[in-house]
DNA sequence: TCTATTGAGGACCATTTTAGTCCCCTATCG
DNA sequence: CGATAGGGGACTAAAATGGTCCTCAATAGA
């Protein structure tokens, strides 16, 4: 399936509706309501965004949630990496390779690399995309083309 | 993570070994010790892909899978699905919608456009491009451009 | 200074998912 | 027939996930 995670769901929508009002500060309470999840939980996906360095909280009266920098320069990779740890598709695609089986697995390189594409097209989705409200059902625009995995004849 | 899951991984590595030598049938027990994976596991595995219709069984001796069509007709995509179900990177992401929170989503439309994307990217990538040995430790080629998420000056 | 408000941090539990193992049945070949 | 394969599914242990709650800390304003 390849899915997000529940959280991180929220993460978008939270960060969403914020994004949409980018002066004033967001109480949870305020989110959770705009959004219908319960307190707690969209409390607990706040403070997840906060550790991250996505939104900059301010406690007390008048306190409440806004983001840490302009919705353009906050990516989809920055929401998931936030909530669920760097993207990465396999076990050995990030940096400290544990994985006792690079020997006869074979295809860690080439999955690297797929993972690679994912997270920089993730890494062009903004938030500030994200947030837009896009009513039109349009079938996507895809600009994507294959990946190109390393062959000899393209060195 | 977005991380696929250890079966996964391993429907991926054993798929590649099948597509080194597709002539031959392989038994659960030679492409076990190939891949240097518990038995049991590969063999689950091995029955998941087959009733996903990738792989083609025989039973009795001289026995063993083998491809159900040549690897280039083969997805990375259908290599996932096979083990997790259909890509799909949020609960509503596929078909029957019954996430309730439609209304205040609003990010829904554009999550599932990142999601075609992946899924296009994750259906360029074959069976036959995984298996390849690429020993060489190239920063990919990234003919991605950014997903165009519909916007109204594009219509 | 006191109080109401709001976030921080972390403990905690229930549920689901995942991984892995095992057993018994069926098919094929010689 | 008997040896060698795979098919199906039950079962368990472990981990991840989702969700709740409680106590402490900071801030603003009366």
């Amino acid at each position: 399936m390849l899915k997000l995670s529940r959280l991180t769901d929220y993460a978008a929508v939270v960060m969403a509706q914020i994004a949409r009002y980018p002066e004033q500060a967001h109480a949870a309470t305020e989110l959770a309501e705009a959004v219908q999840l319960p307190h707690p939980t969209v409390s607990k996906t706040l403070k997840m965004l906060v550790r991250a360095g996505l939104l900059e909280s301010r406690r007390g009266s008048l306190g409440g949630y806004r983001l840490a920098r302009p919705a353009t320069l906050i990516t989809a990779s920055d929401i998931i990496g936030a909530i669920e740890g760097p993207v990465a598709m396999t076990e050995c695609s990030h940096a400290d390779g544990d994985c006792d089986l690079v020997a006869t697995c074979g295809v860690a390189d080439n999955w690297q690399r797929v993972s690679l594409a994912i997270r920089t097209l993730l890494d062009s989705v903004t938030l500030a995309h994200l947030a837009q409200e896009s009513p039109l059902k349009l079938p996507v625009q895809l600009p994507i083309q294959s990946v190109t995995l390393a062959s000899r004849a393209e060195i």
